[in-house]
DNA sequence: CCGCATCCTGTCGGATACTG
DNA sequence: CAGTATCCGACAGGATGCGG
């Protein structure tokens, strides 16, 4: 049973769950930084990774590391040497996932004047608040 | 020529930045659920709206559209009677942002399938927990 | 070097009661 | 009906220390 064309953005519940799943997990603060610090790599270490993405605690990067590679997102490999060292690289999966989300990103460059500029106008009509 | 000119997709720190703080804003939850909601409509109630979304409480549902709002994504109109009516559309704005998600609503369609049976294997793989 | 366990704090978000 | 205010539990997420 394969999906049908998908080219209009038909919405069931079910759906709407899992993505409502996805989408909490793909904006979880980090993932997204760090689907995008793995794009274009080839297999990225975990320190390097860390400085890559910046400003993000070692716990919350091995968090969202582990998410992503539950989801089949990213690919771990450790390689049995002292010290350890150990890679991330995105699957295929990921990268079409980093595909799909790089539109949210030209939005968000197109449009950073226009939101920019809504929020004056908001915040300047609320001057007690 | 530090970094590979991938042809769509460039990102800079600056943006990089302002990326972070919408998507944290459209991932708070509701914010995508709510754009879904109103997309293809033309002005909805606060209370149809709450049904529609489903499961969102009053507090949250508020505070969602008073931030769609500040952005410039949803607009606002008051009905000056009563007892009071209130109504939100999508902007044009919001609806260029409803149509850029719509790729990751399409993504998670199209990837339900891989995202659980990946699951399922590391599940699998770690039965202690 | 990588990752886990623990502690601690701020924020998110639901339930409820009240106002216009 | 729409919105605000308050209380409260749950959890995200940072800092630190240990272990392999």
């Amino acid at each position: 049973m394969d999906a049908p064309n998908v080219s209009t953005c038909v919405i069931t519940p079910e759906r709407e769950a899992l993505v409502r799943d996805i989408l909490g997990r793909i904006a979880d603060k980090w993932t997204l930084l760090v689907i995008d610090a793995l794009e274009g790599e080839d297999a990225v270490r975990f320190s390097a990774l860390r400085q890559r993405v910046g400003g993000v605690s070692q716990k919350m990067l091995t968090k969202t590391l582990r998410q992503l590679e539950r989801d089949g997102l990213v690919a771990r490999h450790v390689h049995p040497v002292v010290p350890p060292r150990v890679e991330y690289r995105l699957t295929a999966l990921g990268e079409s996932l980093g595909a799909a989300v790089c539109s949210i990103w030209v939005w968000a460059g197109d449009n950073i004047a226009s939101v920019e500029e809504a929020r004056r106008t908001y915040d300047g009509g609320m001057p007690g608040k």
